[in-house]
DNA sequence: CGCTGTAGGCGTGCGGTGTACGCTTACGAC
DNA sequence: GTCGTAAGCGTACACCGCACGCCTACAGCG
């Protein structure tokens, strides 16, 4: 009976997440989002009772977009395909990278997502504990490589400064950091799951054989 | 000539490190650090141009101790024994893992590190892009495997959680996450280290067969 | 011994943060 | 038209990193 919601769990999502593209997401403040949405900081309180939660929110947002039916083919593919997914779904806001991983629990759509990589591993003969060593091992690549290539891109700063590292200390990483200038994210994110998944073929086969 | 330096830069990195070990990452601040010296915040600058440059400094002590000469046997074995070295020293202080992550460029005894596991790597047959590509991976999912033992450990409540999630719309990942809490978190690292390696081995034989 | 210049140590203050609390005000239902 | 509820906001507090300037302890010198 009182007056009507104005702004909707989304548009707080929306709003957080303009300041963040735009501004970066050391940027992100209440007071941010505020200014924002043009209205009063504490305002922000009727909707959200925690700078934690509108965080989730933005989380939420990035990844709700992400299509978790798996692609015909063999399940390598498909579980390629889901991962590869996520990442595209990141990779178009990559200050919120830290988020993901901080709110990666309390996500509904990466649940769903979840569930779909367990039902093409369960498809493929994955069960009891070899299932959960491998969904983790997925999992652990896709966060490990969204945190590598957010913080130290290869052809970022940091590669250029150890390939100019002497060269009679560290003769290897001078060498491979030049090498690794030229490799492009995606052959190297791609190829790193290809490697696990290799892996996760062997331990199938170990397995039935 | 003028009065000397009455602390060294491992004297600050411990006393940041006794906060955050005793208080969480969280509490770290310029003020508790100087605190916990018996000194005035301020002065903190005297040694320091920054509190980037003092989390560095944690990280360093952190990782320092880590020893990089890689143990006789098989290359798999030298791999895994350098990269589960890391994450002992790191597990020591479980708080400093996002600090790990942002400092990772900066840190010489990381440089060292990989220096050696790259030497395994070369030992291995491993050359250009390969190398490239098979450091990447095993970065990848040590810090992978770091931050989600760190924020969400297969024994934690968000597994709990999705252990109770509603069983007709989550059946595999309730089944999955009753199962994961009793996988120990060295368990879940080895085996996905394992895998991994597994995988590294099959693109070895492909590139020489 | 006393002087002197360097650099260690500290106090104050500024602009920022998240958010607790209480007020005003718009609105739907009777 | 009146009233109750909840939206929206202003103020205030405790904390943060850090710029700036002051005071002072000390080593080297005459």
């Amino acid at each position: 009976m009182p007056r009507p919601r104005s702004l909707s769990h989304d548009d707080l999502a929306a709003a957080a997440l303009a300041v963040i593209d735009r501004d970066g997401l050391a940027a992100l403040s209440m007071r941010a989002v505020a200014v924002e949405l043009g209205m009063g900081t504490m305002s922000l309180y009727r909707y959200v009772s925690d700078r934690e939660q509108l965080e989730g929110l933005v989380v939420e947002r990035v990844l709700a977009g992400v299509d978790v039916s798996p692609p015909p083919g063999s399940w390598t593919d498909q579980v390629t395909a889901l991962v590869e997914r996520v990442r595209a779904a990141v990779r178009v806001h990559p200050e919120v990278v830290p988020l993901t991983m901080t709110h990666r629990h309390t996500s509904a759509a990466l649940l769903r997502w979840t569930e779909a990589i367990l039902g093409v591993l369960a498809g493929a003969g994955f069960t009891g504990r070899r299932r959960v060593l491998a969904l983790r091992a997925l999992l652990g690549h896709l966060v490990g490589s969204l945190q590598l290539e957010h913080l130290g891109p290869l052809s970022g700063a940091g590669t250029g400064i150890m390939a100019g590292l002497p060269r009679e200390e560290f003769p290897l990483l001078a060498e491979t950091a030049r090498e690794a200038r030229e490799v492009p994210p995606g052959e190297e994110f791609g190829q790193g799951l290809a490697v696990l998944l290799a892996g996760l073929r062997t331990f199938l086969a170990m397995d039935e054989g």
